[in-house]
DNA sequence: CATTCTAGTCAGGGCTCTTGCCTAGAAGGG
DNA sequence: CCCTTCTAGGCAAGAGCCCTGACTAGAATG
């Protein structure tokens, strides 16, 4: 998967295996059908020795899918064991976003990525034809007519996720963007595995670890909706229900020294908008209240004490510009704890989706 | 393990091996030490066929220590593979607890332990001796001078514990009742091997989760100092240096609704002893304030929205039976949460401890 | 005293891995 | 132009660990 094309001599170099079982493990590979002889030969140029056959993955070991669902719009990503971009799908939704209209077009996201992965394949299988034709070396993985079907899906979704049954959850005080779609719901009959369902800010969380390695982070999504993941020992913790992180809740420092929850402070301030419970971002980055501030810091004072994590990571639309001042607030307070904004710039929670398809999509090759 | 003594057909029954594989198995493991052959046959009343030989464990597989360490003094305890306590010592300190008095008090109770297990050793090897001269068996184990020294020790003190040097970590603003011992410096002279620390409140949950099992909960530790355990996914999460948990500093909600640090509310009610850092818990009981409840439902509430827990066990000296109370202040807020009293009642961070030295030595014995 | 039952052993064989050596086939130098 | 050198790959033999099936040892029972 790392290498794509490897003789067997370097598959045993680079794994340690001998060469007479490097061999036979690929015979067995190959005849399981999840190798294939690609034709390809060792360039005559490179050494002097004998020259050795490449194999690769079959082509049939199919693809994951990556999907993003906010209130924006759907996006949907097919990639390959490799970890290519097969195919790619934006399908925008009206705001406000309307549930059905959110799960319509997911659902016609996901269509539109298979008609394009099958497209794709057609046109491979054509060139392939053509190629192996001129040099009469057609292989028997050319005359295979491929599964276009995702082998899993991974979902980001912009709302709080029930683990157990992947269904967004409407918690009270809480923003509710999506409303109450049932993301395995829609993709059960487009997808022919396991249909992963989380949170965007954990996905974006994932995206930054793998960005820069740590194991004990939690990363503040502030955006429209109020977001929060927790990493412990390598691993987002996502807790009994799946709502670990929900935040908008978290009783923190309001205006005049008061306790109150999270979000009622952005009530307090009139920068929710008026008819959904979600923030004002424009608004709120003009005027960047320091009540705001001093808000986040009391989040990020609870998550320095409850979590104790190695630095904070600010991201989303507000919470980004405002990353500076969050972390000269925090390093006032008698615990501080680094902050500092987001690394994972484009995406975050589909390149976290994404990075956990192709996980999954390779450990369902190779498990048993 | 856990039938102490079995035959090689018990032995190929209860693993699944088959019978000359597992015979095989404990001829090697005979070979190498780990097992003896007890001497001891299967009585002939039990089935009619021919008689087995009963192995066993070897008995220099060693043993681990659990050693507790809270200002009222120190609690040795010495278990071998099998989880008997083997021997154990409590060490009393005087009080105030002064951290030369601790540490003293901690090798003291060491050595001590060590003295007992030897004591033992060395009435089993006399008590061997008669028994298989009786019966003129005298096995080799019987023959061998026994290592009293325990392969490794667990440590649960009554402070935050940095996670990387097993040292003490005096946090601001949060009590600290030992003072900055080090453990790992104490035992290195005394134990073969690891010496593995952590705070008491960890080991309390460890002992929690073992009665019974839960792979998400939050443990709330209320006596002199304030603590707290965070359990995700099966495992306590200690954050990066260790000190997740430690919640003396956490904001919450003080008298007439300011947001403040919650051990500053125990300052304010005039619950803290005059001199040290920590709660005056008669008089907390006496009073049972309801400022005190409203603060800890505070806590409770951060715990439910960072982390969300299944439930919520309260432990500690004032904790346990202010626990109803506080069961009802959290059952009032918005994000509800299970809250319940600590079912580990006989010193729950021992217990802990212990579980964890006996789960290391055996896999210290299994493992390569 | 023959039968029955259990503990343990023996023989043979399978699977997967190894090492060591051999063959195939290309490149390069004298 | 041919021989040497080098790499890919295959073959043979054997180690290690496991299995199944059949056998032996030795006690209890009727």
């Amino acid at each position: 998967m790392r290498h794509r094309l490897l003789t067997r001599a370097e598959l045993s170099t680079e794994t340690g295996i001998s060469k007479p079982t490097a061999g036979e493990s690929v015979r067995r590979l190959t005849e399981a059908g999840l190798v294939v002889d690609t034709g390809r030969r060792t360039p005559g140029g490179r050494g002097r020795g004998r020259v050795g056959s490449y194999y690769s993955l079959a082509p049939d070991v199919g693809t994951a899918l990556a999907v993003s669902v906010a209130p924006e719009g759907v996006v949907a990503e097919c990639v390959d064991a490799y970890g290519n971009l097969v195919a790619r799908v934006e399908e925008p939704v009206g705001r406000p976003a309307r549930p059905d209209d959110v799960a319509t077009a997911l659902g016609r996201a996901v269509d539109r990525v298979r008609e394009l992965v099958e497209a794709r394949q057609e046109a491979d299988f054509a060139g392939d034809r053509g190629d192996r034709g001129d040099r009469g070396e057609l292989g028997p993985a050319g005359r295979l007519r491929l599964d276009a079907w995702p082998r899993l899906a991974v979902v980001s979704a912009a709302d709080p996720v029930d683990r157990h049954t992947g269904r967004l959850l409407q918690l009270p005080d809480a923003p509710f963007l999506l409303g109450e779609i049932d993301p395995v719901a829609v993709l059960a009959g487009r997808v022919a595995g396991t249909v992963l369902v989380d949170n965007d800010v954990n996905w974006a969380a994932e995206a930054e670890r793998a960005a820069a390695p740590m194991d004990d982070f939690a990363f503040v999504y502030l955006d429209e909706g109020l977001g929060c993941a927790i990493v412990s020992d390598g691993e987002v913790r996502r807790g009994h229900r799946g709502v670990a992180g929900e935040v908008a809740h978290l009783v923190t420092v309001g205006p005049g020294g008061r306790a109150m929850p999270l979000i009622e402070v952005f009530g307090l301030l009139g920068l929710r908008h008026g008819r959904s419970t979600a923030i004002d971002v424009d608004r709120l980055l003009e005027e960047r209240p320091p009540e705001v501030v001093t808000a986040v810091g009391g989040l990020v004072a609870a998550l320095a004490t409850l979590i104790d994590p190695e630095v904070v990571v600010i991201g989303g639309r507000w919470g980004t510009p405002l990353s500076d001042v969050i972390a000269e607030e925090v390093s006032r307070s008698p615990r501080p704890v680094p902050v500092r904004a987001a690394s994972v710039k484009n995406e975050p929670s589909l390149a976290g989706a994404r990075a956990q398809a192709l996980d999954m999509l390779r450990a369902l090759i190779v498990g048993r």
